[in-house]
DNA sequence: TTAGGGTTAG
């Protein structure tokens, strides 16, 4: 980059500045240097740099276009639409660099896919698996599968970019299946993005089997050393609820970034393996690797999960103090949490009042949860009032709300839908849970019997709650918290999906077999202590994922020790 | 000068 900067003075010296393909040279390095390097700085030397141009021919406008794609991506649009108005045509090169744009967006420009087919491009392969790629990141799933589906021919990225498409949506089983027939009907061997993609769609299904099958695989073909790639498997078997062997790839990796680590922290956070967690981000700062802001929050939730409120204050202040970087949002929504769960409701309170950053409504939502979870009906109403001023529209608030206070209202299943699509890792659908048997996914919806086993399933969990409640499982009816703002109250909270599960589990997995559910929404109490009251009579090992972490329950009781 | 990827508070 330094470079670009003498080469600049060096023609204003000589007097060659007005110099048009001297000027575009520059542009070009510019430009790629702010890509290679993600250097959103060089980015006004580079609209400096294009404004010197007379008039700037397509490889310009596509210079200047690539560069802002990623940082900037508003000004690649802008820079797009002036070479529109200005009559410059764009060429196959231009749309992979304004698709790219759109999807930081996340936003597709209109009538961007009609211009493509009118200029004739549409059957580029770039520009086919560019579109692929924007569809996905504007969560338009089925346009991107429309694309894919009416292309002749298809090449290892346009396979890898629907993968990462349907994995990036919450689809993972469509990822997987594409992921198969692209091995079946194209004998495509996959390489280490789509490999990343497979991953990632594998997390969210928490299929663990398949996981290790895809750990097996990368170290066949040596892609196991990449950090891209150890980094997803840590995660990866963290959330298919195996720590153990997350941190055994952690141990295992020679070289390590600081996603490395902080995957590594907040796997063991989620886990409640906070002691630990602490451990390694003191481990973390030892190397020499400095964190960022995402290692901090991932820090800052293990604190929250076990109840660590001093260390939790003294890592919050070290942001500023030790690091120089400002607390994010999420960070101050850490702490708000963090006193939340100890009983410090008022603490919370007077935190959120003096935040610097206005806070958005997720705070006063968690703020709003620790208050009705202890009790403290005032200040849940002073919650209640922020939320309103902030949100006045949200229907997710009212639901909560409302059924904190006695279930005034009903459910609102649009609502529940924009809740659940933010957490778009996990799912789009309301309150299921997932276990894997035999290589296969079985999936269980709260209050639904559409398992084709279903019958035999819902006998066999009344004949477990009944052997439970005589070794003094009490089924609790008024569940208020846990469950308002994600599952629909149900009649009967013996159908809640996690209990189906673990009635089939217990059904087809031989003894001795840990129970691994995965679940897109948080466990309730009564799950919870379902759980426990079944890892000690039928003795098994329970990990359960929930939206927010894993509980391991054993011989009765729960990692969490009863505090999530 | 073109396309696909790994981490964040409830």
């Amino acid at each position: 980059m330094n470079d670009v900067y003498k080469l600049h003075s060096l023609l204003i010296k000589t007097g060659l500045q007005d110099d048009a393909a001297s000027l575009r040279r520059l542009l070009l390095s510019c430009a790629a240097a702010a890509s290679a390097s993600s250097a959103p700085e060089s980015l006004p030397h580079a609209r400096a740099l294009f404004a010197g141009i007379s008039s700037p021919d397509v490889v310009a406008y596509n210079t200047i276009i690539r560069s802002h794609a990623h940082s900037s991506p508003l000004h690649s649009l802008s820079f797009f639409a002036r070479m529109l108005r200005r009559g410059v045509s764009p060429d196959n090169f231009t749309f992979p660099f304004v698709l790219k744009a759109c999807s930081h967006l996340r936003e597709m420009g209109h009538g961007l896919h009609a211009l493509i087919a009118k200029l004739g491009l549409g059957s580029d392969v770039y520009v086919q698996n560019a579109l692929i790629s924007a569809y996905g990141c504007t969560n338009a799933v089925e346009s991107a599968r429309k694309v894919f589906d009416e292309m002749p021919e298809r090449d290892l990225v346009s396979w890898s970019s629907l993968i990462g498409c349907y994995a990036n949506n919450g689809f993972g089983y469509d990822a997987l299946a594409c992921f198969r027939e692209m091995q079946l009907v194209e004998s495509f061997e996959p390489d280490r993005v789509t490999l990343l993609s497979v991953i990632s769609a594998i997390s969210s299904l928490g299929a663990l089997e398949l996981g290790r099958w895809v750990d097996c695989y990368v170290r066949r073909i040596g892609l196991s050393w990449k950090i891209s790639v150890g980094t997803a498997l840590i995660d990866m078997y963290s959330r298919c609820g195996s720590v153990i062997e997350s941190m055994r790839v952690f141990n295992e990796m020679p070289e390590r970034n600081v996603l490395t680590w902080t995957v590594a922290i907040n796997g063991l956070a989620v886990h409640g393996r906070s002691a630990e967690a602490l451990k390694l981000f003191h481990d973390m700062k030892e190397s020499g690797m400095q964190p960022d802001s995402i290692t901090f929050s991932a820090v800052l939730v293990a604190c929250s999960h076990a109840g660590l409120v001093k260390e939790g204050r003294g890592i919050f202040e070290s942001i500023k103090k030790e690091y120089g970087m400002e607390p994010t949002l999420e960070h101050y929504g850490c702490m708000v949490d963090i006193f939340g769960r100890a009983g410090m409701v008022e603490q919370a309170y007077e935190f959120v009042e003096k935040m610097p950053i206005r806070p958005n409504s997720v705070v006063w939502r968690t703020l709003l949860g620790a208050c009705v979870n202890h009790n403290h009906l005032g200040l849940a109403e002073k919650a209640r009032g922020r939320i309103h001023e902030l949100d006045p529209h949200h229907d997710g608030d009212y639901v909560l709300l409302s059924n904190a206070y006695g279930g005034v209202g009903k459910w609102n299943r649009k609502a529940q839908m924009r809740i659940l699509m933010k957490d778009r890792r996990i799912s789009k659908r309301p309150g299921y849970s997932l276990i894997n048997a035999d290589q296969e996914i079985h999936e269980f919806v709260s209050g639904e019997n559409s398992h084709p086993e279903w019958e035999n399933i819902r006998d066999s969990l009344t004949l477990i709650i009944d052997r439970l409640k005589l070794r003094g499982y009490t089924p609790q009816t008024s569940n208020v918290l846990h469950d308002i703002e994600e599952e629909e109250k149900e009649s009967n909270l013996s159908y809640h999906s996690e209990k189906l599960a673990i009635a089939f589990a217990l059904l087809h997995l031989e003894n001795g077999r840990t129970i691994r559910v995965m679940k897109n929404i948080r466990i309730c109490h009564d799950c919870h202590s379902f759980m426990k009251h079944v890892s000690d009579v039928f003795q098994r090992e329970i990990v359960v994922r929930d939206q927010n972490r894993f509980h391991h329950f054993s011989k009765g009781s729960c990692s969490c020790r009863d505090f999530w």
